[in-house]
DNA sequence: GTAAACCCTCCCCTCGAGGGGAGAGTCAAG
DNA sequence: CTTGACTCTCCCCTCGAGGGGAGGGTTTAC
């Protein structure tokens, strides 16, 4: 297969695919006499699992690390729960954080329903928007 | 003042401020004869202004089109509403984004733990990670 | 008079995941 | 024999908010 048809199955662009390689995400393709890369079906297999990780937040930098465990035998499962929870925590954190900004922007919102635009300084800029520190 | 008084003061770098410039969030500051900036003491309002609005959630490129309203004679406080209603709409969409992305990742990661990594066959990767598309 | 501390402009680098396009080779069909 | 569709490599561009540093001028304090 080459790596237009590769790209046309897998859903992704063939600059996608060169990109990948260059990362080290799919291994270096074995080339045919002109040069051009030659793939075998099953890389469809790590291009899907690499959209399904992509999916759930994985960076390519760790579906690379993933992809590495299991060519070097060992199943990568271990490793893949630790990075799903840390993600989660780390997404948890950054949850927080925004819902934190939304309720701030909330109460901006309404204070800025509320003040007269008349009486908005020019030194302050906007007075809706205040130094909190 | 000159440019590394005024960065002190305001607590950001020189560079920053020699940014800001750049992408007019500061006006071009006046030289002295030797082609240093020298800032007026109102500057510190406006990175004060600058920073707290950063805080919320507004881009430099809003914060310029604010302080342009400012700096035409207008006041910009309709303006600084619609951003942050925008803003805040945008963050209630993220925040549902987030929260289904963490309902996704909490179901992998018990799947995860339940699942056997000696069952795990090569062709997946790691069968925790799968595609639902 | 000299050394440290400022200041200037200009240009490249970061991160993530590719996209755009130049310039050149290759291959299949009509 | 030529045209159009692939493919190759290589290099720059994106976004946001600056950071690092080169190479050079200036000022201030001792």
């Amino acid at each position: 297969m080459r790596i237009g048809d590769l790209a046309h199955h897998a859903g992704v662009s063939v600059k996608t695919i060169r990109y990948y390689e260059r990362i080290g995400v799919l291994a270096p393709a074995t080339r045919e006499a002109n040069g051009y890369r030659s793939y075998e079906p099953e890389v469809l297999d790590r291009l899907a699992f690499t959209r399904s990780a992509q999916a759930v937040g994985l960076t390519l930098g760790e579906i690379r690390e993933v992809i590495g465990f299991r060519d070097r035998g060992e199943p990568p499962c271990a490793h893949v729960l630790n990075l799903i929870e840390h993600r989660s925590k780390e997404l948890t954190a950054r949850i927080t954080e925004l819902e934190a900004l939304r309720t701030d922007l909330e109460a901006l919102s309404e204070r800025g329903r509320s003040l007269d635009p008349r009486a908005c300084s020019p030194s302050s800029i906007c007075h809706i928007i205040q130094s909190t520190a």
